[in-house]
DNA sequence: CTACTATACTTAAACGTTTAACTATAGTGT
DNA sequence: ACACTATAGTTAAACGTTTAAGTATAGTAG
């Protein structure tokens, strides 16, 4: 009965329709269930898409229907491992909904993120998720009206998901002052971005009576620490230093070792985040745990629905952070 | 004179030409260049597409001409710093060439991937990069005949892009040897695959009368040593260990520390892949730096050629590989 | 037996482009 | 003045779907 062989070319409704014997209306219906169609005719459908391997264009459907079912994603960068675990979570909570992700990584400028999006929205994504560079909305004022869902930065105009940094400084402080540290500093990440201010601002908040923070200095989220930053180390004049991320933590404990200061026998040290590195490096870093699975998982929980639903209420999610002590506080 | 805002809803060509009182031929030649277009007419079309806020449709314009210019990326897994690595330079290599990538995590099961490629087909894509699990041709007699160009595996179905393993392996040992070491052990990546054991064939057969293989052990890529490894590197009887690739050497390294083994002073250590985190443990790895940006450049230049005209021999790019000296050895 | 309703299926328009084929207008050489 | 060729522009078909609207058939009620 058989009479075509699987061709190259790409099958089509028509193709199906042809070989079933009937409408392309009907093979469609068929498909996506949406009338009935007889039990005899069903079977004679479902037979040729078999047979002749049909599979659905995405482009038309997407065309006809103004849904393609894909989302962006749009990252700083894809080689700290912060970016990369988000990534690895948003890929998969996509995946579980049967959508595609886009990826696009900035490389840290933010003069790529308004070409990025809109590449994207071009692309016809149906949303974005973006973790933009700085607490700045590159992106307002766009033509378009994507849905958009923020990670990590306070932008008022779109849909955020972050941790509450606030509260992962307060936890870290309150862990240091429970090891009886007395005598602190703390090398921040910079204060221009929200979610760094609020590790600080809980951090130094919670220490208040405690403890004395006896300095603090804004740094880069950079391994290689700075020099400034170098001489209030070399100080020795704190028994345990927070920093702003792990990625300074673990340059901190560089210099550490460097100075022949002993970690964490001479002075402490603490990071943020827990990415893969904090338990690989010696002393293994005692840290605040980012919920990077979920964010992912929230993030593309709330773009879908901003996509079903583009108005209602501007959504924000905050999630929970906890402390992960290790070798090095 | 003008007379719309930018709407919220799509503009599209028929909106462009109706502005500009021109057909949408016109419109469409204009903005690809395909046809002469007067001067007067060319600047109406281009005010109005300003005017309007035009964006091309891509899944209309997929639809019509076949392509959509974007590709799929196919990864183990994002977190390990190497494939994100990977990921970063094929996202950016892409995006010069104003492709947008479609990342796929397949979650170091090869169950995953067959899976990830068809939904990428489907999602209609131009071709695919892939970086099998194994060796393993998951993908083969798959229905649609989508470009595919494999990474750092030999899959003899489609073009490939890897680096030179073997050479790889024996730079490895001429270091070592060049450094006086006479008794060296090997702990070495999964055999089955076969960049992994290309590496340990160059860095034997490149031992061989100048220096002793003590022993060799088969190891996982994971960071935690097993156990028979873990007595291997107890017995002391070596002055260096190689190792399958960086993730390993890291362990190793710990475990050192651990039984009390100065490195490189006692034991020294290499890796392979030279991925970040190499430069950031103490102490920092000597390793063989694998060619990664220009893998992701190459693979994107090869698919894309492949896109082109798929017709052809089967392409094989084979980059080359260097010695990193750092601490560790 | 008629009129109505429900069911099963088909027709055709629409989505937003590209592009082959056509038309109109002006320019050229004789 | 003529046929011929460029040049500039338009028309309409096509890409592969979805889906509103329509048609035909059978079933039900009066």
């Amino acid at each position: 009965m058989a009479k075509k062989a699987p061709e190259p070319g790409k099958t089509t409704l028509k193709d199906v329709a042809a070989a079933a014997g009937v409408s392309i209306a009907t093979v469609s219906y068929v498909l996506n269930k949406k009338k009935p169609i007889g039990v005899e005719k069903t079977k004679r459908v479902l037979d040729s898409v078999e047979r002749l391997g049909y599979r659905p264009s995405k482009h038309a459907i997407a065309m006809r229907t103004g849904r393609s079912g894909d989302i962006g994603l749009v990252l700083p960068d894809l080689t700290t491992s912060y970016f990369a675990a988000l990534a690895e979570s948003v890929t998969l909570a996509a995946a579980q909904r049967g959508s595609n992700v886009y990826l696009i990584s900035t490389n840290g400028l933010k003069s790529n993120e308004r070409t990025a999006i809109e590449s994207l929205s071009k692309g016809g994504v149906d949303g974005v998720i973006w973790f933009p560079n700085f607490d700045e909305d590159t992106y307002s004022g766009a033509p378009m009206d994507l849905p958009v869902v923020v990670i990590d930065r306070n932008l008022a105009a779109y849909d955020v998901v972050h941790a509450d940094y606030r509260r992962g400084g307060m936890l870290a402080a309150q862990f240091l002052c429970s090891k009886g540290h007395q005598k602190i500093g703390l090398i921040e990440g910079p204060q221009n971005i929200s979610s760094s201010f609020e590790r600080s601002a809980g951090f130094t908040a919670a220490l208040s009576s405690h403890a004395d923070l006896l300095w603090r200095i804004e740094h880069g989220f950079r391994y290689d620490i700075e020099h400034a930053a170098l001489k209030l180390i070399a100080q020795k004049d704190v028994t345990a230093i927070m920093c702003g991320n792990d990625t300074i933590a673990i340059g901190v404990l560089r210099v550490l070792r460097q100075l022949g200061i002993a970690c964490p026998q001479a002075i402490s040290v603490m990071g943020f985040n827990d990415t893969q590195m904090s338990a690989l490096v010696y002393p293994s870093l005692t840290t605040v745990k980012m919920p990077i699975q979920e964010m992912g998982f929230e993030a593309v929980d709330i773009l879908t629905s901003r996509i079903a639903n583009r108005a209602g209420t501007r959504r924000r999610c905050v999630l929970d952070v906890c402390v992960v002590e290790r070798e090095s506080a």
